[in-house]
DNA sequence: GAACCCATGTAACTAGTTACATGATTCA
DNA sequence: TGAATCATGTAACTAGTTACATGGGTTC
């Protein structure tokens, strides 16, 4: 596991805590680790033990004493031999490849809406990772040392996900040229009432003064996870549309729940594939105050907002469209 | 996981054993499981009791019984949710990014010389991906319906590895940019002995007739771990070579059991990089009679071969030369 | 007779994740 | 009051890996 060398060669830009540590991580796209406390805090003791690092405990009033933790000698030999180290094996998981692969039995139409749905996620994984990347802590602002190479990482990074599209715009052209039906044996045939049961929002496609819009309603399921701003994404490039209006039924707890982070995470993702949103709320039915404070504040105002009443939320959302089609 | 979903893909074409399955997935480059007992055993009982699959025990003479397990319509049914649900976000893991990131103090030829051992570990595994996809499960021999997609997935993963390879091309070009020495503070500066200890093997670059080989003794360090072969590889093209003498002694016990299968893939990974290799053993030292036959049989012939002595060894070597530099 | 192949299965482990617990402070 | 932030840490879990156990048959 490298992480530990990791945590090394970050401290020797400066020394850190385990929090920022982790902070570091999580916000760096190609430290392919989750950045959790388990594992970060862990390796700090290893550290410690190993004598790569030393621990100054600072006490803050009010708030939590922090440790900090510097780079020893030893530890920057043992960075440097890891370094030197012959690197890994690039890896890559596509998942979409095995299904490829196994999806020789679909009927056109049904790879095509695999693919559309294939591509929206790469498309959106590509706009996530350069804005990651702007800010996150390798970001070369000014060409100080600790960012030398941010460019050429940036460049890698990206140049992933676009080859990945220009390659998915090859399957395209391929299944274009497929019979509509091939010579599947009869029980490969698809029900559609599975389907429905696999995307578990219930989504209508509703047209007003010639705009067209997506209403997710509840069906039993709620957003709950982040999968299911993919979902939403993916089902607004199928029906060719950019808005939605999300029944406020359709948020769980957790959601609202800030501290969960599973809200911020969504509506990143909306607001990055430029989807707007407008929650209808039903009658009685209310939010914490810091849901709604959370919303003007970062900056989703003119792409996401809360309404009382199916109407108004409508009203807002086709008047705020620039493209209608 | 989505293993269990595989498993399903798999049985579409025909019902399969546990270990045939497990070969399949071993053996196919885009499979990124290493395809254990463990969990494909264990994927069956699930299936099973889910209704996915029905096994049917096939008694044979002499070998072990066999499970044949064969898809259900609700089987079916499973397969085509997963394949029509939004597919994950194709991820990466690039050690060397990382390296990279925390590699700004180390000096020019430092961060050229990862960038050569990083560049033949890509080269290589593209080299391997090549070949595994050639002789996979999926190989598009005849244009049959299962292996529809092979060459778009083909291209998918050979692409990952070339785009790679050209960036490694940029970075090159990059530091070749650099000074020779930056201002790097004076406790970076590397210390030799440290980077021989982790590089385990003892290595020397010996001249003789005008050609130069890499000879290996043992520094404590066996061949023990695919990585090895890496390093070896690595080694060669820091020296502008191809032929290595690995003294006998540098081969583990776990190496010469072919059971381990250690052999075989590290020999593989040499083969395919063009690096000859000679093994010069030590009086009284054998290797088992399994082990000198299965490098004859696997066409390591001019590639690989073992001597009782040194001298045989180099002969063979500088013989065998073609291109001497 | 050593060590391989087929074929099934289990044990023990590593890596990594999610979720919880704590507790003071800030903010509305 | 409710919930967020800073900061540390632990518990419980999932996924995945390596290694072992069994045992007849084959191959040299």
């Amino acid at each position: 596991m490298s992480l530990n060398h990791v945590i090394l060669g970050l401290l020797t830009r400066e020394p850190l805590t385990g929090y920022e540590m982790k902070k570091i991580i999580q916000a760096t796209p190609f430290m392919y680790w989750s950045g959790n406390n388990n594992q970060i805090y862990k390796a700090f003791v290893v550290l410690l033990d190993e004598g790569f690092v030393t621990k100054e405990v600072q006490h803050q009033d009010g708030l939590p004493s922090k440790n900090i933790y510097t780079i020893t000698n030893d530890g920057i030999n043992e960075l440097n031999k890891w370094l030197l180290s012959v690197t890994d094996v690039p890896i890559f998981k596509k998942q979409f490849l095995i299904k490829l692969a196994l999806a020789y039995r679909l009927k056109r139409s049904d790879l095509e809406s695999i693919l559309t749905s294939y591509e929206n996620v790469v498309k959106m994984q590509l706009i996530l990772s350069e804005r990651e990347l702007d800010k996150c802590y390798f970001a070369g602002q000014e060409p100080s040392d600790g960012s030398l190479f941010a460019d050429l990482i940036r460049e890698n990074i990206l140049s992933f996900y676009s080859t990945e599209l220009s390659w998915i715009q090859k399957v395209k052209t391929f299944i274009a040229g497929l019979p509509k039906t091939r010579n599947i044996t009869k029980d490969t045939i698809l029900q559609k009432e599975n389907n429905d049961v696999e995307s578990t929002m219930n989504y209508q496609i509703i047209e007003r003064q010639g705009n067209r819009y997506l209403y997710l309603t509840t069906s039993g399921s709620l957003i709950q996870r982040e999968q299911d701003a993919l979902d939403i994404i993916s089902f607004c490039a199928e029906h060719d549309t950019n808005t939605v209006v999300l029944d406020g039924n359709i948020l769980s707890d957790d959601f609202v729940k800030l501290k969960t982070g599973l809200a911020g995470t969504v509506l990143q993702k909306l607001v990055n594939y430029k989807i707007k949103v407008a929650i209808s709320l039903k009658g009685g039915q209310n939010f914490p105050v810091r849901f709604q404070e959370m919303i003007s504040k970062n900056g989703f105002g003119n792409t996401f907002r809360v309404f009382t009443n199916l109407k108004d939320a409508v009203n807002w959302l086709l008047a705020k469209k620039r493209k209608s089609k």
